[in-house]
DNA sequence: AAAAAATGATGATGTACATCACCTTTTTTT
DNA sequence: AAAAAAAGGTGATGTACATCATCATTTTTT
């Protein structure tokens, strides 16, 4: 972990377009960056929240821990992204971990400040009261999708994630192992590993280790919207 | 479902010790009150979001519908809370369902004022985001808890949901049926009732059609505990 | 460069729960 | 008050996955 000693030079803003000039300057008075590399943790679940974090680069792998070495892998959260705003105003504690998946920048925040720009800038309230509602949802469609679907509906969902949502793309390479895909698609290594390995037996997909060629997204989406 | 003709003589206002008089005022201009009776339905998923609603009396279940008849209850919403946040302010469309579970009076908030409120009142916003905080992590844990929990630890979480949530009593009646019951515990109707009887001959609770006792809370709470 | 640990992969086995089938009792509809 | 529908309950059966075991390969540690 490096903190860098030029935090004040910097100019990203989270959501800087609705700030004024002079909330911006609080903002980045009140904020260093320090970078992480591959695999190290940002902070850990059950301790206490301090900051609010921004990722300025890099993505981040966000994870709840279980009993006897289990885990969910909740998203993997990307640049311009908050880390850890419903732990910090929905409890005192993280209630999930975060590492870093490549190369992480991280902007901290000063807690103070960012309630006191909330509490004055209602534009800023209501970009973060909708950051939260559109994290909310995607949990509750994961809870959804834990409860009713089956296996091959769940590896297609985590397929489509990647795909669409994390890399824009039909072609892509899992930033995961297996054990981490498992734990993403609620389920173990060893099965994912083989239903995985129909999709390619069924030519549904191309697999070359980590590489991924979706040959047929329409049948990965009916197989998720099927369950 | 029978509406209010004399909004404007109501007092009780959500969050109005955060609010000025005049706030106070304008939130009661704006809004008005339904009378929903048991089982009624408040709003259905997928119907596009229009107010923001205020549970005034009564409880209220919140559900997600998936394909072929299979639901998941979310939650169970008391007085005081808000409905439809979430949906609202992440989506244009209710991501879930609302039904009354006994009878239920609603106050409907115009969206517009709400959110003005939100942008002018920075105490008010900041409650909100709480709210959404608190309902996000509750909603991981039902994932961690889907996930990883066996049927006995997830039967123990719906009894100690009625008794330290809901009833705030080690003596309770489940407001719902057997099936909704399996609903709010991930599982099938026949699995929550067998699971249930077991509790019951391992003397764990004392069970009388819907009322319930808990014997022993120490063991319901090992149960949740190791899932 | 050697040793240790983690990952990827595959087959054999076990099991927690869902599903199915059925019946009784209660609730709702007509 | 009769008919229909939903709810509560129990046993028999099936199955989707987890678990266990094992091994080759890659990565990390020393």
């Amino acid at each position: 972990m490096i903190i860098s000693q030029n935090a004040e030079k910097e100019t990203i803003v989270p959501y800087g377009n609705l700030l004024t000039e002079e909330e911006i300057e609080i903002f980045q008075k009140n904020s260093n960056i320090v970078v992480y590399n591959m695999r190290e943790i940002i902070f850990r679940q059950n301790t206490r929240t301090s900051h609010i974090m921004f990722i300025k680069s890099g993505y981040v792998k966000i994870y709840k821990e279980g009993r006897n070495n289990k885990y969910i892998i909740l998203k993997i959260a990307t640049p311009c992204e908050y880390l850890g705003l419903m732990s910090i105003f929905g409890s005192d504690m993280h209630q999930y971990s975060a590492a870093a998946i490549d190369i992480v920048e991280i902007s901290f925040i000063d807690l103070g400040t960012f309630t006191k720009l909330i509490k004055e800038n209602g534009e800023f309230a209501l970009k973060i009261i909708n950051n939260l509602s559109t994290y909310g949802i995607y949990i509750f469609d994961r809870l959804m999708s834990q409860s009713h679907k089956q296996l091959p509906g769940r590896i297609a969902d985590v397929i489509l994630y990647f795909s669409e949502t994390i890399f824009k793309n039909n072609t892509f390479e899992f930033p995961f192992t297996r054990r981490e895909l498992a734990e993403l698609a609620g389920t173990t290594k060893e099965s994912f590993i083989r239903t995985l390995a129909e999709f390619k037996n069924d030519k549904i997909i191309q697999l070359e280790g980590s590489k991924v060629i979706i040959n047929s997204m329409k049948i990965i989406k009916t197989l998720s919207n099927l369950g």
